[in-house]
DNA sequence: CTTCTAACA
DNA sequence: TGTTAGGA
C-alpha cells in the first residue's frame, strides 16, 4: 500500500489547493472544521494538503454544487469512503463505494419526507427542487 | 508576498 | 460565505 502513502503526503499549501479546486480559502478552512479534510500543519502553522485532501475537496465541491449541505456531505462522504468487500475471481478486494445518482436521490427524497415538512430538510440547501423535476 | 485566526458597518 | 484586521 505504498501508493496510499504517497497520496497522503502533505504537499500543497492553501493557494495551490484554491486554484486546484476553485474553492475559497474560507470554504476550505470551513470544511476542515467540519472534519471533511485533515490537512497537516507545517512548522509555521501553515496547512499542507495531500493529494487525497484535494481529491476529497473536489468531491465536496461537486456535492455543494448539487445543493447538498454539510450534513448531507458528511453522510455521502461517510458512505462513499466506507470500504466494501467484494470478491473478484476468488480474491477478496476492498472497493470504494460509488454513490450513484439514484442513491443520492433516495437520500434526498427520504430526507424530504422524514425531517421535511416541519422545518428545513437537513440534507439540502435552499430549494433543491431540481432534483425532483 | 502568502497564510492564519477571529469576528462582523 | 465574503471580507477584514492584526500577526507570523
Amino acid at each position: 500500500m505504498s501508493d496510499q502513502i504517497r497520496r497522503s503526503m502533505p504537499l500543497f499549501p492553501m493557494g495551490i489547493v484554491q486554484s486546484l479546486t476553485d474553492l475559497s480559502a474560507r470554504q476550505i478552512r470551513y470544511y476542515e472544521q467540519h472534519q471533511l479534510v485533515n490537512p497537516v500543519r507545517s512548522n509555521g502553522n501553515q496547512r499542507l494538503f495531500s493529494f487525497n485532501d484535494v481529491d476529497r475537496l473536489l468531491e465536496i465541491k461537486d456535492l455543494i454544487e448539487k445543493g447538498v449541505n454539510m450534513a448531507g456531505i458528511k453522510q455521502v462522504l461517510t458512505l462513499t469512503h466506507q470500504p466494501e468487500k467484494e470478491t473478484y475471481s476468488g480474491e477478496e478486494v476492498e472497493v470504494r463505494h460509488e454513490l450513484t445518482d439514484k442513491e443520492l436521490r433516495r437520500m434526498l427524497q427520504q430526507e424530504l419526507f422524514t425531517a421535511g415538512r416541519q422545518g428545513k430538510a437537513s440534507i439540502r440547501q435552499g430549494e433543491l427542487s431540481r432534483f425532483f423535476h
